[in-house]
DNA sequence: CTGTTAGCGCCTTCAT
DNA sequence: ATGAAGGCGCTAACAG
């Protein structure tokens, strides 16, 4: 039971020292008489030997364990996202420690000492919070993180790199839509506006309507401060955000929701007031798999997944190789938006791409 | 850089022994007079010394870290579940490392013996295969697996343990529902039909029918044997299936799908045929956050998540302490049939309970 | 109360 | 072509 297979055992079931084991183990098979090699392998095998990564792991100081910290698997955006690291990850033979912040800080920075302790070496920080300072000390010693969906601020330390895309860019391009389709009163859900890329959605749109002279109004924003921060309900706070903003005295035409999450639930409160969707146009954010399928299917902007994902590799074969050349430290994709029927009118303008 | 603090460097800025500050990590605090831990608390805190799990993983043998082996995280379902035990280990001090099988075999395999390599000593397998005859020689050196939503087989090795809920029930209790609202060509929706819960699900569907004196009718289950069998385009596997059934010469008025997220394609290839929901009545299994929010809200089954979660953790304490005492090797828990709107008819039935 | 000792399983010079 | 020795950072006897 608790005996398990060493490569000592191996060692001296195979008659060759522990030395020659590693060396098979390591791709030196060169480093020793085919014989040997045959005969090496063949005691593996008979006792289903497998070597100790946790020892491997100290002696060489190695991992081939990266973190992934993400708000919340339960929102399908960042399921797909950790489905995407995760696959890339397994090509190069890595494994992915997965951990989810609730967006709460105490529990981001918990998570990520944690995994320095634990030997890992280059973390994926999905969406955090507008300051990094908390990361300055472990950065120091080595700790390579990569922030996902948070552009790259001011303030931050050198070393964070970061993917992500325009947000500014994609909260101005669906509200343009919007005001191109003649909305003026357009209303804006969202949980607390407390990270970067939220920040930079709702700049957009306060953007979008400053350039085509509609006055911003505070009231048709709704970011919740009251309650919790997490993603895990996050179509339920949709829900309630738009059912708030239904009962002003004089309603949004149409609505910005932070994500397809809240999207999804703004839907349902214009159902439940008895109103439909287009009637009351809701458009959102990442492009989840079922906003093509909802009903209607929704309008949003589309981030580039797999490019995201494939940079954060390069970046991270790039830092445990040489000294971070090829890549950059910043890297800000676009965002694109996606018209759907969620944000139709009877008469269609013939500029926007349907799909 | 490369320069970790150790306990020995803390041992020496504190000129005590390493002993003195591995009981103090230890809670070992009371072995100490106050002033030494005083002493070795603040050299901790200004060295910012972190102990390596590592280290003390070889050591004592003990890991932290629990796997988590779901077919994909981009399916709402494992995404919430994934969080559920996620939530549960870190509060009792756990990690998790997420793993996607893909609802493939090797995959599968290959993460459980790469996370027993890792030290992990129980395995979460979501949704495994009908054989897990594979287990067997990992599990006698130890692994503790805890098998969910796949009901205890025959053939299984003796420590394997298993929730789920009862997934013939599940099917049955969707399809009479069906079948009380007087439909009579019900199709049934999935990909391949190659687990143990799938397998149970259309059963119950074929039991359903059989007690209502419907006859079986191959042609109305769509498997898709052809295509892959990933969970990642599950929706648009559901909208395929859908689109198949509805080009039958006799297409069905209502139809199961394996799961929500096949429901949701579902739904969207009957509207893309200009039909509608419920005019074809569309049922799914999970009870996703999205079914109840979904146009219109998804009738569904739903999985008592969080009980289940509760009593995988009970097991693995139960196995880490005694010899499995309190916790039984499988546990069935009860499907619970969810009606909405996407199975009404004019006249409702005033027997079903609506939410 | 505190220190000394002996490894956990593996890799990596350095010899042979 | 193979082997012996040392140590990664930590804990757990066992002494003092």
């Amino acid at each position: 039971m608790g005996s398990e297979v060493t490569l000592k055992h191996v060692a001296e079931a195979a008659k060759v020292s522990p030395t020659t084991v590693s060396n098979f183990l390591n791709g030196h098979g060169s480093r020793m008489s085919p014989r040997t090699r045959k005969r090496v392998m063949r005691v593996i095998d008979e006792l289903g030997y497998r070597p100790s990564r946790v020892a491997r792991q100290l002696r060489t100081g190695r991992a081939q364990v990266l973190g992934l910290v993400v708000p919340s698997v339960a929102n399908p955006f960042w399921g797909s996202f950790a489905l995407a690291v995760e696959a890339e990850a397994l090509r190069r033979q890595q494994q992915v420690l997965l951990c989810n912040s609730e967006r709460d800080l105490e529990r981001e920075k918990a998570y990520v000492e944690e995994l320095w302790a634990s030997g890992v070496k280059a973390v994926v920080l999905g969406s955090s919070l507008p300051s990094l300072d908390y990361l300055a000390p472990i950065l120091e010693r080595g700790l390579r993180v990569i922030a996902f969906d948070r552009e790259r601020q001011p303030g931050d330390p050198e070393t964070l790199v970061s993917v992500s895309v325009d947000s500014v860019l994609g909260g101005r391009l669906v509200t343009q839509h919007l005001l191109e389709l003649g909305h003026r009163r357009i209303g804006f859900v969202s949980g607390p506006i407390a990270t970067v890329s939220r920040r930079g959605r709702l700049a957009g749109y306060r953007e979008a309507l400053k350039l085509a002279g509609v006055r911003f109004r505070r009231q048709l924003v709704w970011d919740n401060v009251g309650s919790g921060f997490g993603d895990v309900q996050s179509a339920e706070l949709g829900r309630r955000g738009m059912e708030a903003l239904l009962t002003l005295p004089d309603p949004p035409t149409a609505v910005v929701a932070i994500n397809d999450m809240y999207a999804i639930g703004a839907c349902a409160a214009i159902r439940d007031a008895g109103l439909d969707v287009p009637g009351i146009a809701v458009a959102g954010f990442d492009d989840i798999v079922i906003a093509r399928l909802y009903n209607p299917p929704l309008t949003t902007v589309r981030q580039p997944l797999q490019e995201m994902v494939r940079f954060i590799f390069d970046t991270i074969d790039d830092e445990a190789t040489g000294r971070h050349q090829k890549t950059s430290r910043s890297m800000v994709m676009a965002p694109e938006l996606i018209v759907r029927a969620s944000t139709a009118l009877p008469i269609t303008p013939s500029s926007v791409v349907r799909r």
